[in-house]
DNA sequence: ATTATTGTACCATGCTCTTAATACATTGAT
DNA sequence: ATCAATGTATTAAGAGCATGGTACAATAAT
């Protein structure tokens, strides 16, 4: 099943991500082994240069370590996997409040529209 | 003052977010004229082309219409944009959500994090 | 030693976005 | 009638992204 990309955005930034939360959210494990370049380009159904720059990028970042011939490994830091959940979370939510802001919503509109959507997919009237 | 623009995604579109969000929070209000395509364009630092790629974006919205040669002027339906503003707001959430929710975040996280940013900006240990 | 697999590097091509520089048609003002 | 301002269209150039294809160095397995 190729993964679904965006195409507003360049297609290794969005793996990034992708393999970024499949580390943080425990499918690839703390010091596990990840698949090939070659295998993860085939998985995504992408071309070997671009899965290569993604995997670069989550090198830079510590939460992929390369060793040459016998594979990429997740960091065995866990406390480094934690912080970027954390990062990202923080990161993710000042986003969310900033753009909400730009069209005259704020904070209580953000937690009225989030619980909205605590049952099915929210439909919403009338905010502000 | 240039605007600020984001080098991951096309400029075109940042900046029909950030005209469409001046619409939805009143700076352009309802039947309002605005500026110029090369008035726009010198404001935002940017070339007339890309400006008129956002605005034509935001016709086909129907937040704007294009009156050959008296200018662009805001729709004067107040529902368009009241819509747009609600269309928006459900959008962004759903997006902040569903990130979260990759990351092993939940609806409660949700919650407590938006709670965390009430005062200053949001420091925030553990999560989850 | 040989082979297969790994990460890595390079190059050419095509596509989109952005800029720059013009140009044209239409309309309001003079 | 003339002029200025409007939206709109066109072309050429450069940059970044993605692909396809190829190649090399290092190591694990045989």
């Amino acid at each position: 099943m190729p993964w679904s990309f965006n195409s507003e955005r360049p297609i290794f930034l969005q793996i990034m991500e992708h393999i970024r939360s499949d580390i943080i959210c425990g499918r690839y494990g703390a010091g596990e082994k990840i698949p090939s370049v070659r295998e993860l380009a085939a998985e995504a159904a992408v071309n070997p240069n671009t899965m290569q720059r993604a995997l670069s990028a989550l090198e830079e970042a510590g939460l992929l370590s390369a060793q040459r011939t016998s594979g990429r490994f997740v960091t065995d830091n866990r406390e480094v996997i934690e912080a970027a959940r954390s990062a990202l979370a923080n990161e993710l939510t000042r986003e969310y409040l900033q753009k909400l802001k730009k069209i005259g919503l704020g904070l209580p509109d953000a937690l009225s529209l989030i619980n909205s959507f605590e049952k099915g997919e929210g439909e919403n009237g009338s905010n502000s």
